[in-house]
DNA sequence: GTCTATACACCGATAGAC
DNA sequence: GTCTATCGGTGTATAGAC
């Protein structure tokens, strides 16, 4: 023995999926070993910190990946509304249509949510940043700019949630479509 | 010994804190005893489904104080937009300006949420249905009633996930007060 | 109706061989 | 870098006295 069974990467991929389904508590070493194909003291190489180690290495990827998929498109030189559009799309893909949890919503959601704090602030601050910039430049306020950034958030956010509570994935490609046609709608009245 | 402590409402109480808090799988039965002030054998006494019937009677009572303090007044005779907006203000009370995780997304969140998948839905139906119902009655045709009574508990699910991922109420409130003007705003482009 | 004491499985984590 | 074996602790749940 010596040789490493499979690239650390995929060692991640596959931890990910089960904090993502499990959640941080339930997430026990038994089922992140059987995950991985890795016994318990070979993720103790990888991961001295044991479990807690395991799940911020595995939010950092994810708000890693994240940014590339969802937050880069904003950043694009592309008007405005395409880069919505694009980020939606993406979102769309990220969350498998809505057939995958948010990993970030899970730990927050969690007994052991101040473990997290930290990632899960960087994970969303930026992205909150990105989109209330691009409002700004499709023409809105500073103020209504951060709140329409804000909205798509929960909204997002709470159709994942909605829809892991009822098993149900529809939800989620529904509100998209809705955040599509709203996110750059004037409103009167 | 023989006489109860403290009522049962009480202890449910106190468990419903427990759960809420800490999510399913971190509420340990330690933590439950010790918050009730009853032994572990006690709590079965009570529960004799164990954690599962704890979590489970939970979640009814929650959902049926839920029902009389948010999907109640939806159902008076009051204008609809009274009504939305007395809907709000008990939100606000309900989840202490932000301040309390919504037991529902909680377990919805957690590892082992295909065991509350019913009572779940059972506690997101009817607040969509007399949602939806009282958007139809203030103008709205059903297709769009429905789609703003799903957006609306997107938004408030999303923004009590976001507030407690970073330990941060406030932005419960703004959604709020977004909310409040937005329900029953009509849209152009 | 409450308690103490306990059963037994599994938890996260580590030691040490290869 | 991987493994088996094992540690001490804690998990859920139960037995049985009062």
């Amino acid at each position: 023995m010596g040789a490493a069974l499979i690239p650390l990467a995929e060692v991640l991929n596959r931890l990910t999926k089960v904090f993502r389904e499990e959640g941080y508590d339930s997430a026990t070493l038994s089922r992140l070993s059987q995950a991985t194909g890795l016994g318990k003291a070979s993720l103790y190489h990888y991961f001295p910190g044991g479990k807690e180690e395991m799940a911020k290495a595995v939010l950092e990827r994810s708000n890693q990946r994240f940014h590339e998929m969802v937050i880069a498109p904003l950043c694009s030189d592309a008007p405005p509304g395409e880069r919505l559009d694009k980020m939606i799309d993406n979102l769309d893909a990220y969350y498998a249509g809505g057939e995958e949890s948010c990993l970030l919503g899970v730990l927050a959601m969690g007994g052991n949510v101040g473990l997290f704090h930290e990632h899960i602030k960087q994970g969303l601050a930026s992205w909150m940043r990105s989109l209330a910039d691009v409002l700004k430049q499709a023409g809105f306020a500073d103020d209504e700019a951060q709140i329409r950034a804000e909205d798509a958030i929960f909204r997002i956010e709470g159709a994942l949630l909605v829809g892991r509570g009822l098993g149900e994935a529809a939800y989620f490609r529904r509100m998209l479509a809705q955040l599509k046609r709203q996110m750059v709608q004037v409103t009167t009245q």
